[in-house]
DNA sequence: CTGAAACTTAACCATTGAGTTAAGTGTAAG
DNA sequence: CTTACACTTAACTCAATGGTTAAGTTTCAG
């Protein structure tokens, strides 16, 4: 049975595919540490609707949340995506034979036009 | 703007978020071709169900479709994924530390027990 | 030509998801 | 001590998902 890594994995892809938390996500891999309101900021929503969004990547494992007198910084979490990628590196053959097929032509070409 | 690549990652990762719709692509994954009852006898839900899984992974440009007769042809399309990898390899960084972190651990270890 | 097999479409239902506004809880500052 | 700030919770709306059963199509087989 992978049926709790399955569980995990339908929470990861979830909250992924929703593009405001991938926004909140990318903002955090290059500022960590950002208060709610900070992160909230850019987004043309309500600060209730990125508290949903904050507690979706929460659940996914994919935030932490520290508070310090009243503001809560939040944190990136990224081992989660370890195992999404861990399930799509086994259909990277796909893009990568058709990389190969194209190398290969090229080649070809490249020795047929001396 | 890179809003229409944007959308695209929406419906791969949420066509990824379910656990019937990754068992689809994983089945075709190893056995391409398969027709769409093929595919369907496995799960414990009706076929008009499979058939809207089936639905989504087209639109998310996984899953292509082919009649001959009455049997329909489903192969894998897995392009979309590269995109989604993508977006996923930029926090790799996050738990390839992680690992470095260890293995520099390790090998403290393994100089300190000489 | 008739019937069954392989899909598809339609109509419906319950649950979830993403957003809203309004009200509530601490905490810091004047 | 009161006010404003930072966040949270509650209650509601609306659309989308994931499932169902029932009623089509089209195609092959007898």
């Amino acid at each position: 049975m992978v049926k709790f890594q399955d569980a995990q994995l339908d929470r990861t892809f979830s909250a992924l595919a929703d593009p405001t938390r991938r926004a909140l996500l990318a903002r955090l891999e290059r500022e960590d540490g950002l208060s709610v309101s900070e992160l909230a900021k850019p987004f043309p929503v309500s600060l209730p609707a990125i508290m949903k969004h904050l507690d979706v990547l929460s659940d996914a494992g994919l935030l932490s949340r520290t508070k310090a007198g009243r503001i809560v910084s939040c944190h990136l979490n990224a081992e989660p995506m370890e195992d999404a990628m861990g399930w799509l590196a086994r259909y990277q053959r796909f893009w990568t034979e058709r990389l190969d097929a194209l190398e290969a032509l090229l080649e070809a070409r490249r020795i047929g036009e001396d």
